[in-house]
DNA sequence: TAGATACGAAGTCGGTA
DNA sequence: ACCGACTTCGTAT
């Protein structure tokens, strides 16, 4: 029964799961669908069950959740049978496992683990397995391109060409693929080609070999709201037995690479396909399913319930949010920014947080339990990163599944979450916060800024503060030192909590909200934002960054000369849309016609480029098909990235002045 | 299948002077 | 011309 195989892949297949390895070895193996029941006065419901035992079998078992132990009985059915259960019993019964992956179920109850062989460890990043890669790179755009006519395949750092008629280019993709039997495939946009060239094979006749078994599960398109915004998946057709990553698409990939995939699917125990295409709130989510599974706790059902009313804490406003202290805005030399480390899940890992022990703190609760392992890998990950920069990227995904795992804890579905655990948390950062700075102003800092888990000070040494602040929270920090910072004003003059840039000793500059940073800033602006930067880079004091005040003058005029001739490419302006039925006249708006005029569809939550062509008239052309722009309204954005530098090479007066004030 | 909060900018729309 | 309410989008932690 033991497995040998490092598992690549896994899939659901009726009553049995598929455990792919490299080079295309399969074991299958049997595990029907099955969910526990609990029910609170069983002599009530006695013929629920009898009935249930004779349909699909239903075992006595002792069910452990995080709050305790009682009976109840494994079910031999799915989703469907718990339905029709909660139906019967008036929503009186408890069903456990449900929404649980089955072969996410299997790994975790067997102690396997995707992308691990026997032996690995569940908390480590060691990749030694050697997996057969190839990379494919469509030509055009795979929302309008007519037909395929040509694409690039790399494997081991050779590229081949593949051209002709859509046949040709087909049997030849498919053929390579066959010869190569790539376990990983890298595919920019792969989820929006797939659809067009599975149909364009089987239209040809070309047996399509992505998949070890020519089937593909399709995982469909859906937008959704997350952090209080739409976003958009589009479908996908996963392949079997091989990783199919989008590599334009797939968050995790774009933070950590190829080892960020496998490592966070090792991590969460769900396939490194779906982890490729689930967004950190999700990967959360399956890591602590996958932690109680393998303890033997009973993960609760989460009922979608979207007219749900919100519990009365949810409504009480005190303790929520993060803590902040506005800057006043203006150049300052000499700078420390004093960081806690992953502070949220530090705070949870030290007060044992977890929605059973928030009232009961003595004994160990399951969220910090189950988070300690994976902030000690962090810590690890964070350090060697310095010395090994291939692990940035597995630190990285690392980092966002920690950073998430705070906003899960509040999250209205989550399944170990709480409206207390999250208030608590958010309580303890603000109180280690102000006492950082209480701490810094005790020993002589002066605090400039602070946001959330950071604090801007001047002062010396930052040693000394960096161990007091250390010693007094019990939380690990981090320092970061200016040679300048600029903390940038806001419409009304007053500090902006989010933005700013400054020169960090290593002459690296470090921008945080301004227009370079902006997804939607066009190419153009882009250019002049990051030229301006690093001609200020150089400047190591502020008295330097004042004399570039011409040479940047002269660069802000040559980019206004430039906006007139200015290719449209550079002045495309990407962002994502809500909704596609709008109220108002906006851009966005005459992008979206311009889009549905084109024949490509949009949904909300997409990502839609456009070039403004009339902003007053909320004009806009689809980014591939633009011949003119606004270029009044493109002189506005650029202006706004110029107030940005010029904000930096303001005489020291002006801030000054301010300061005293305060 | 699903993440929280704090916050700002730039714009439209409709009212008012 | 100016205002406030509202929309829609973006960033930071």
């Amino acid at each position: 029964m033991g497995l040998r195989m490092w598992i690549l892949d896994t899939s659901v297949e009726r009553d049995r799961i598929a455990l792919w390895g490299p080079g295309g070895a399969v074991e299958r193996r049997t595990c029907p669908p099955s969910f526990l029941l609990t029910l609170p006065d069983p002599a009530r419901h006695w013929e629920l069950v009898e009935a249930l035992d004779a349909a699909v079998g239903a075992e006595p078992v002792v069910v452990r959740t995080i709050h305790g132990e009682g009976s109840g009985w494994r079910i031999g059915a799915g989703r469907e049978v718990a339905e029709a259960v909660l139906r019967q019993t008036r929503y009186a019964a408890r069903c456990y496992n449900v929404d649980v992956r089955r072969d996410q179920r299997y790994l975790a109850e067997q102690g396997l683990l995707p992308c691990a062989g026997p032996g690995d460890e569940r908390f480590s990043t060691a990749l030694d397995r050697e997996l057969a890669v190839l990379e494919l790179a469509v030509d055009g755009d795979p929302v309008r391109s007519a037909a395929i006519a040509g694409c690039t395949v790399t494997t081991d750092g050779r590229s081949r060409r593949l051209e002709g008629n859509e046949g040709t280019v087909l049997r030849d993709l498919f053929g390579l693929v066959e010869a190569i039997d790539p376990d990983v495939v890298l595919f920019p946009n792969a989820d929006t080609w797939m659809k067009r060239l599975l149909g364009a094979a089987d239209a040809y006749g070309v047996p399509a070999t992505l998949s070890r078994t020519g089937r593909h599960v399709t995982l469909d398109s859906r937008s959704y709201f997350s952090y209080g915004r739409m976003y958009h998946r589009p479908k996908a057709m996963v392949p079997a037995g091989r990783l199919l990553i989008d590599t334009e698409q797939s968050f995790t990939y774009r933070e950590g690479g190829l080892p960020g995939v496998l490592v966070a699917a090792r991590i969460t125990g769900l396939s490194p396909n779906r982890t490729a295409r689930f967004t950190p709130g999700t990967l959360v989510s399956a890591f602590e399913v996958y932690t109680a599974l393998a303890r033997g706790i009973a993960v609760p059902w989460q009922k979608t319930d979207a007219e749900r009313v919100k519990p009365a804490a949810a409504l009480r406003a005190a303790d929520r949010g993060g803590m902040m202290f506005q800057p006043v805005p203006g150049v300052y030399e000499r700078v420390h920014q004093i960081d806690f480390t992953s502070l949220y899940p530090s705070i949870i890992v030290r007060h044992n947080l977890s929605p059973e022990t928030v009232d009961a703190p003595d004994r160990p609760g399951f969220l910090a339990e189950c988070l300690r392992p994976l902030l000690d890998l962090r810590i690890e990950t964070k350090a060697a990163k310095r010395d090994d920069p291939a692990i940035a990227g597995v630190d990285s995904v690392l980092k966002w599944m920690l950073v998430t795992c705070f906003g899960y804890t509040g999250y209205k579905n989550a399944r170990f979450g709480r409206v207390d655990v999250h208030e608590a948390i958010t309580r303890h950062a603000r109180e280690a916060l102000i006492e950082a700075k209480e701490t810094a102003e005790a020993l002589g800092f002066r605090v400039l800024h602070g946001i959330t888990d950071c604090l801007f000070v001047q002062g010396e040494p930052i040693g000394e503060l960096k161990a007091a602040v250390e010693a007094g929270s019990g939380y690990r920090t981090e320092v970061e030192t200016y040679d300048w910072v600029v903390f940038l004003p806001q419409r009304d003059g007053t500090g902006a909590y989010t933005w700013y840039y400054g020169r960090l000793r290593d002459g690296e500059v470090k921008v945080r909200g301004i227009m370079a940073r902006r997804g939607d800033c066009p190419a153009y602006v882009q250019r002049f934002q990051s030229e301006a930067l690093s001609m200020m880079g150089r400047a190591r004091s502020v008295a330097e960054l004042l004399t570039l005040s011409p040479a940047l003058r002269t660069l802000y005029g040559t980019y206004c000369d430039g906006l007139a001739s200015a290719p449209l490419d550079d002045l495309v302006i990407a962002r994502r849309i809500s909704t596609v039925e709008y109220t108002r006249r906006c851009p966005e708006r005459g992008a979206v016609e311009a889009y549905r005029r084109a024949g490509v569809p949009v949904a909300p939550g997409m990502t839609i480029r456009y070039v403004v062509r009339d902003a007053r008239a909320g004009l806009a052309d689809c980014a591939w098909e633009a011949e003119a722009a606004d270029r009044h309204y493109y002189r506005r954005v650029l202006a706004k990235a110029w107030g940005e530098v010029a904000a930096g090479i303001k005489p020291p007066e002006a801030a000054q002045l301010r300061s005293s004030i305060t």
